[in-house]
DNA sequence: CTGAAAGCGCTTACAG
DNA sequence: CTGAAAGCGCTTACAG
């Protein structure tokens, strides 16, 4: 409040020098000579000076702050996106400014909140944003990265995995270990990774001629893989023997409920009775009592390239667009029974030795 | 690059108006007529204007962002932390720069960037800052609020939760249930969480002429909480019967670890053979294979007065210094033998009933 | 209510 | 290498 600023000005007077001179000497590369450079350092020093970044943004049209769009920061997939972000942001000498908005409609009355402070470019995980709105930031010639999500004939450069491909090699590999009563427990409906993953299962599934999986309907949430394996292993089937041998989950916190509903709620043997493969391998999929066989997606290869692309952009808006699709990797722990022959690309990841 | 910007002055002139009005078309309770007001709003709607924070705060000192620091965002404690601050700066109209830095001296070295922004203020979770840092803070007028950290006579609002005597309600717990043998699986030893956590537990047993626990080291890790409790669990001690028959661990992801040890490990029943108690109420401690008796830190009313204090600060540089510090809550569920009388507040977590 | 003008704290041609 | 000056896009007294 009204507490005098220490300015270049007045660091200027302290040098003895002019107030270009101190802008120069914080500006890399610059002509000054080391003498001037020096003796502003060290009048800055002794006033406690340091540049405004606010009003270097103003005049040089550059704000060295990028947005970033976060969907939801509470399901595990993405803190480590978000360490990465800032991580690879930082040395790119950029600033993030972060926001967390729900689903793509959010994300429209977001981005003008976000395009308000000028930032260089803005991110956008797992959310789309309307034609209308990507045509505004083009506009306004700001770049945007969608993450996980694709917009076809967009002017935004997006990098995703291929969830269609790695859940059609998860169909392939249920099928071809001879499971013969696959099913699948789905994320939210209405999320274009859920339908991806659904329809890359489904639809090999069906390429292959066998019968349908059933599916439940969850939410992504723990609580919700549990109760939707319980509603695939009802009583009546359990009885008759014709429960799923098979069950794929959308991600790994419902794999994770699945897991325990099936083992501990209905006393099933995993992976003898039944086979269960999750999707994102988070931290506790690697946990003594799950070790969940599940799908990882190159997180750090994506974001260092969505940041990478991004910062190759705001030096050169013409750069062409990107697209960028990709590949899964599967995780084989212990809760999948594997053909000998594993189609897509795998580590074993083993049962770690830990007894001292 | 250098597309030109639109500018009030261009809205002034399509509106017909001066620039003076443009801005106070934008400026809540500015003294303008409707009539104004609406001509401007139309213009800069036809041109696609909107003001620019940049500029903004540059004239105004006020630039409606504050930085956050955190800690470690992987740590499935801070997601929710940051989720909650957030939503509680958007709800009070500030932009949030997050910034993650590890322990205490990293801090020092950020804080010169984030104060480059002119920020409105400052919030550090789970580090402190240097007394040098915190009066520079000042004397450029930028409160700072700590979250998770005290510090004794530094001009800095800080909030807390009170480990100290969680730690020591968990002591008596343990030993009014009768259990003899206790241990405590410690979180990095050199941060102040795991320092008040394990003098609270150490400080009550020993005041209750208790032997002094055992002690194995962890890092908050879950594999570091599996292999601290098989150090804790040695063989010599199965077979003397002599191992522990109470851990306290530093929090819940090193509880969850110990828990898979003892029991899928060593094949000891908790909490018959042995009772397990952790720290932070993490989401997975519901789940229903763990059912983790835990300690809940009151974080959502921890955020909202950091928060609220934070503006008040900002609009009152005067205002006096608090320090909050937050009782928290056992959670009790399924790992641990309590007393008759729980001499802490607690509520039962009930065993969801979910069958169907 | 309205407009002209000063000024926030910088960067960056421009001229020397 | 150096300095004087213009200007980034706003807000806010000030005068009417």
């Amino acid at each position: 409040m009204g507490r005098p600023r220490v300015t270049s000005f007045d660091v200027a007077r302290e040098a003895g020098v002019s107030q270009s001179a101190v802008s120069r000497a914080y500006t890399p590369g610059a002509s000054v000579s080391a003498k001037t450079r020096d003796k502003v350092f060290a009048a800055a020093q002794k006033l406690g000076y340091q540049p405004n970044a606010i009003a270097r943004s103003l005049i040089s049209r550059r704000s060295n702050m990028v947005g970033l769009v976060m969907a939801d920061v509470v399901n595990p997939f993405y803190p480590p996106v978000l360490e990465l972000f800032m991580r690879n942001f930082r040395e790119q000498g950029q600033r993030v400014m972060l926001f967390l908005g729900g689903h793509n409609q959010d994300v429209d009355e977001l981005l003008p909140q976000v395009l308000e402070y000028q930032v260089d470019g803005i991110v956008i995980t797992s959310s789309t944003l309307s034609s209308e709105m990507a045509a505004y930031c083009n506009k306004l010639g700001t770049p945007i990265t969608l993450f996980n999500r694709y917009v076809p004939n967009a002017r935004v450069d997006s990098v995703c995995s291929d969830n269609i491909d790695a859940a059609r090699n998860i169909a392939d590999l249920f099928i071809t270990a001879g499971h013969k009563r696959l099913a699948y427990i789905s994320g939210q409906v209405n999320t274009s990774t859920n339908q991806d993953r659904q329809k890359g299962f489904f639809s090999r599934v069906e390429e292959r001629r066998q019968p349908m999986p059933a599916m439940a309907e969850g939410d992504w949430s723990y609580q919700s893989g549990f109760d939707a394996a319980l509603k695939l292993f009802t009583a009546e089937k359990l009885s008759s023997g014709e429960y799923p041998d098979a069950v794929f989950c959308a991600n790994d916190l419902m794999g994770l409920g699945a897991l325990d509903a099936i083992r501990c709620k209905l006393n099933l043997r995993v992976p003898d009775d039944v086979s269960v493969i999750g999707f994102d391998d988070t931290d506790s999929c690697s946990w003594h009592n799950y070790r969940l066989t599940t799908i990882r997606t190159p997180v750090e290869k994506m974001v260092a390239s969505a940041v990478e692309n991004m910062i190759a952009r705001i030096n050169n808006p013409e750069k062409e667009i990107i697209a960028a699709l990709e590949q899964s990797l599967l995780i084989v722990r212990d809760t999948a029974r594997l053909p000998e022959q594993i189609s897509m690309p795998f580590i074993k990841d083993p049962k770690p030795d830990t007894a001292g």
